[in-house]
DNA sequence: CTTGACTCGATACTAATGTACAGGGTTTAT
DNA sequence: ATAAACCCTGTACATTAGTATCGAGTCAAG
């Protein structure tokens, strides 16, 4: 079994490039491996898992900084549960913001087919007002309060 | 009625900077507006509606490239609907995907927080496996097929 | 008709997220 | 025990998405 791996293994399975693991260690995203006596990082299952969510988060529009958050909710200790929880809870409607959006989206995008389907379609298309008026809910990505200056 | 503004109010009115309006508009995500005999740019209120649903779609993970492409589903010219259709069609899919992706991110958090309420969290929160393992779906980000090489 | 706030284009800088060497060891299959 | 294929650190470069600044012109309220 390919239980355990060097970096390069790791980097093939993940789909990534072996400097963005070196990166990504440097940021904090992933967790120093055990090492050979030669230096060699040695990597086990777990961290092809990580990879592939942070990979995920990123793809739905986090931010190596906010997926950093994310996994940083997996490390409770007990006495930070409370914490935890409202930052999970926070997230959570980060997450149904988006979600809600995201069904915006395609709910326009639809439209925008069912016209080209019924054929009728010349020159400006009004269907795709939809996506004009898409207002943008409150999903503030965490982005730390306009800087206001 | 606030029909017509500079850049400044349009700024102002969507919550980002002139320099970024500006910025969009040389990327081709804005159209090039009119202008007083000035030169000063002249927006109504549809440049409003199209910046907040660029910065609805960042927060979504798209790039701005893919913004672009998403905008230019609307210029249907009615010789291009059936590829207007086809592309829409793949979009939709990549946002189906990225609600999946949402939906089994949100089931995580919210196991979390009800482990959490549950008072039971000591060390190892095991919860959390489902976000580790969340699979990365589907979800490709256009990323036209990694390079390869 | 002045004055403070705004706008113009051009250019340069920044931050986030990677990528690509370079020079030098390590592994491993033969 | 050697050669191809890897890995190490460190540093420099690239791309995306803006931000900031400059000198000069414009707007609009009093």
């Amino acid at each position: 079994m390919a239980q355990t791996r060097f970096i390069g293994g790791l980097a093939k399975a993940a789909g990534v490039r072996v400097a963005t693991i070196r990166f990504y260690e440097r940021k904090g995203l992933l967790p120093a491996p055990p090492r050979r006596p030669s230096g060699y990082r040695i990597y086990g299952e777990e961290t092809l898992q990580r990879l592939r969510f942070i990979q995920g988060a990123k793809t739905l529009g986090f931010s190596l900084r906010e997926i950093q958050e994310l996994l940083a909710l997996r490390a409770v200790s007990g006495r930070t549960c409370l914490d935890v929880r409202e930052r999970a809870t926070h997230k959570i409607q980060d997450v149904e913001g988006k979600i809600r959006q995201l069904r915006h989206f395609r709910r326009a995008l639809q439209l925008l087919v069912a016209q080209c389907e019924a054929g009728g379609t010349q020159g400006d298309c009004p269907i795709l007002d939809a996506l004009d008026h898409f207002r943008a809910l409150s999903v503030r990505t965490a982005r730390a309060g306009s800087p206001v200056r």
